[in-house]
DNA sequence: TAAATTCGAGGACATTTGTCCTTTCAAACA
DNA sequence: TGTTTGAAAGGACAAATGTCCTCGAATTTA
């Protein structure tokens, strides 16, 4: 739980006091490898705070390929944001590469945070203002860089994840082939 | 105002008294076509509601080419919103491509507003959750369709910027080159 | 254990997209 | 009015990426 604490005081102001305050709300849970946070179709009723482990979101394309959109490592926020904020079926599918531990928030319970305290307004505020800056940030990376800048940014930002996914994976993720992904790797190993 | 009043409405419940108090905060303002509404290198001190018009939101990337990352039309919210919620030197402008009548707030009136009403810490989170989805789809949408399949999404989706931009502008707002909109458009009229 | 399946590497070829260039046309301007 | 500038179309070629395929190794399943 302290990680959280630490994660939620850097990016706004909070007292030791506050966080206690409204600490009955977040539990903690293990998923274990494989498993999933989130499935495709049924509405997401959960966010999550990684504290440990790695986790996979993807969707299922017109030709019923996974196609994956996100990995989130320790340290990060995850949810199938869409379907959590509008309680819709999720599009999205979330699975724990590694056996993975998380602190949850139901939605019920962070409804309630919302209207008990505008701290937690403001961090819901806050949390979603960062979470559009990151997906900005994605979104011009993958649209503007070549195949093989976009796999060396991936080597260099997140470079525990390369031994723990598959190429499959990985290449879905950069929106590249994995003929083409394949064709970098043999390059950049020479 | 009434467009405005009437986008808010959509998206959190406010009734017309909330409105009313909250009234004085915002400005309304002319844009002559060309004439920028946030500026590189500058920080971006307001955000805006589009009652009229068109925006061109754009960077200078490495090879000093202007990059168009987004076009807002009316009944939308503009901003440099890295820059505004940061307060930051913007790495964006935003220019007018016609005539835009806006509605502003700054920086420092929204912060109040917060301090004021949960009402508008609401507002503020819903707002900035939406923008959120929206960027995800933009994401989503650029990495993983073909030059021809976004150029026809733009047509179906946002058909009235057509004939109100360049062509230039719209195939780096693609993610593409003048030569392939330019072979794609030659294709689609035959 | 044996069979079946999946995954990753990479060959051969096709398609898409980019680069560089020229031409035309229209708008801006002295 | 004549000149300049910039936008758009498109030719020729090059580079990047995708498609389809096979192979061998690893993994899963019966």
């Amino acid at each position: 739980m302290e990680s959280f604490k630490l994660f939620l005081k850097s990016i706004v102001p909070l007292s030791d006091q506050e966080f206690e305050n409204y600490r009955q709300y977040f539990k903690a849970r293990t998923l274990p490898r494989n498993s999933y946070f989130a499935e495709i179709g049924k509405t997401s009723n959960e966010a999550a705070f990684i504290k440990k482990g790695l986790l996979r979101t993807y969707y299922i394309n017109e030709k019923y390929e996974e196609m994956t959109s996100c990995f989130c490592e320790e340290n990060n926020l995850t949810a199938s944001y869409k379907s959590f904020i509008s309680q819709q079926p999720s599009e999205l599918s979330i699975q724990a590469v590694e056996d993975t531990e998380l602190i949850t928030i139901n939605y019920t319970d962070l409804q309630n945070l919302y209207q008990q305290s505008p701290i937690w307004q403001n961090i819901g505020r806050t949390i979603a203002e960062r979470q559009y800056m990151v997906m900005e940030q994605y979104a011009s990376v993958l649209c503007n860089e070549t195949a093989k800048q976009k796999y060396l940014r991936l080597l260099k930002e997140q470079p525990s994840i390369i031994n723990k996914v598959s190429i499959k994976d990985m290449a879905s993720y950069l929106g590249i082939t994995r003929r083409t992904l394949s064709r970098i790797r043999k390059e950049i190993t020479k």
